[in-house]
DNA sequence: CAGCAAGCTGAACACGCGTTTAGCGTATTG
DNA sequence: CAATACGCTAAACGCGTGTTCAGCTTGCTG
């Protein structure tokens, strides 16, 4: 037994990697014998290394979780979500997580939750950065803000993936060129000229904690 | 033969609301079968009636467009997306409905794309007006510039859904109520109180075109 | 009333799915 | 060399799916 992370040409890396690349391209309903044919082996053979379905599908989340935390940890830190995810989609191995990624945040699941979470995290940082180099405004809300820029980027990739590249998406990296070409300069004066010029709707909302002091399912969107 | 569309107790119409509710509750992965114990059928009778899920999907679809017409020729003109959304989320009827847009825009397809360009025209006919008044400010990019705010918003709603209620969904009022919640202040401080206090990024972007206009890979920047 | 069409059902069919199992080939090992 | 273990495959199993089919009711119609 060469038990899988020393060698990356034993099988069972193999078997994953085809996993992610089918589960990126065709998503999670994929069948284990397309997984099965995309890498060369027998549909029993992926049981056998790796129990079931959902555990593979929970290797492969782990797998892409390292994936990421390393480029993380080995580009100078303080990126934002996007600058990350140009990066995923600039090299050409990296396209199959990217798209593993938005297949992730389109199902939901611990990884899609986990990834957001870290994600918002980064922007949050990026912002204060920003902040404090006389580039961003300060908010009165900081951790909300972080959170709801991350959230409606991300949710825009996701949207965008869906509405123009449905069913098996074979190229991520052209996506996410799209997605930039599109939105990058209404996003971009949006958030440079103010779209709204008057504050009352602004100051209307309480901006004591961040949410509107409805009871609802406690988002904690607060101070983070 | 009660021909069809008359009666709203038809049958075929209560089928087709049942499956409506199991497709906005479950997905479109429901089963038949799911969707004939709801409508107090058996699951021949749907195929009898529809022909195939497929049609029944189709006819579904049909239904909820002509049920969102209804509600905008209803209402004044002028309504931002998210109003819509608000106003689909607050009366309880509607909640199914919702649940169906949500759904389709996690899914893709004729429908989906559908509802998002009908709601960027809205948006845009919406911040036209409030420029207008001068509430809103003018954009060099109107139509990309509803269109990004379109996105955004849906996005940012799409992935509040998956991340934070995987699985069936049975109150989409609830989460409409939670994302409002949780993104209404930063979104609000974000578009009033501008996040970008350089305007280097804006002016690097070239602003040349109303429409899509692809701008190239600019460099990478923030989040929005 | 007889007959026929339509609404409707329960059982069955064909298919694809994840998974299991029996067995083959081969390499390590006592 | 014989034995054991492991990588691996082909075939099959059980299940859930969408769909079909034969037949039962029911109500209109000539």
């Amino acid at each position: 037994m060469h038990s899988g992370s020393k060698d990356d040409l034993t099988t069972k890396a193999r078997i994953r990697q085809a996993a992610v690349d089918c589960f990126a391209r065709e998503g999670f309903s994929v069948s284990v014998r397309a997984i099965s044919e995309h890498a060369g082996v027998s549909p029993g053979l992926i049981i056998h290394h790796f129990g079931s379905k959902a555990r593979l599908r929970g290797e492969c989340d782990a797998h892409v979780r390292r994936f990421i935390a390393g480029i993380k940890t080995e580009t100078v830190e303080g990126f934002s979500g996007t600058s990350m995810l140009q990066q995923l989609a600039e090299v050409e191995q990296y396209a199959s997580v990217l798209g593993y990624v938005v297949r992730s945040l389109q199902s939901g699941g611990a990884l899609a939750a986990d990834l957001f979470e870290l994600t918002v995290e980064d922007v949050e940082r990026f912002l204060a950065v920003g902040e404090e180099a006389g580039t961003i405004a300060p908010s009165r809300a900081p951790a909300a803000r972080a959170r709801y820029l991350t959230s409606s980027s991300l949710g825009s990739l996701m949207l965008h993936t869906t509405l123009h590249h449905p069913g098996h998406t074979p190229d991520f990296r052209r996506v996410v060129q799209e997605w930039i070409a599109e939105y990058m300069f209404p996003a971009l004066e949006s958030y440079t000229e103010p779209v709204f010029t008057d504050r009352t709707l602004l100051d209307t909302c309480t901006p004591r904690e961040g949410g509107t002091g409805d009871t609802g399912g406690g988002a904690g969107a607060g101070t983070g």
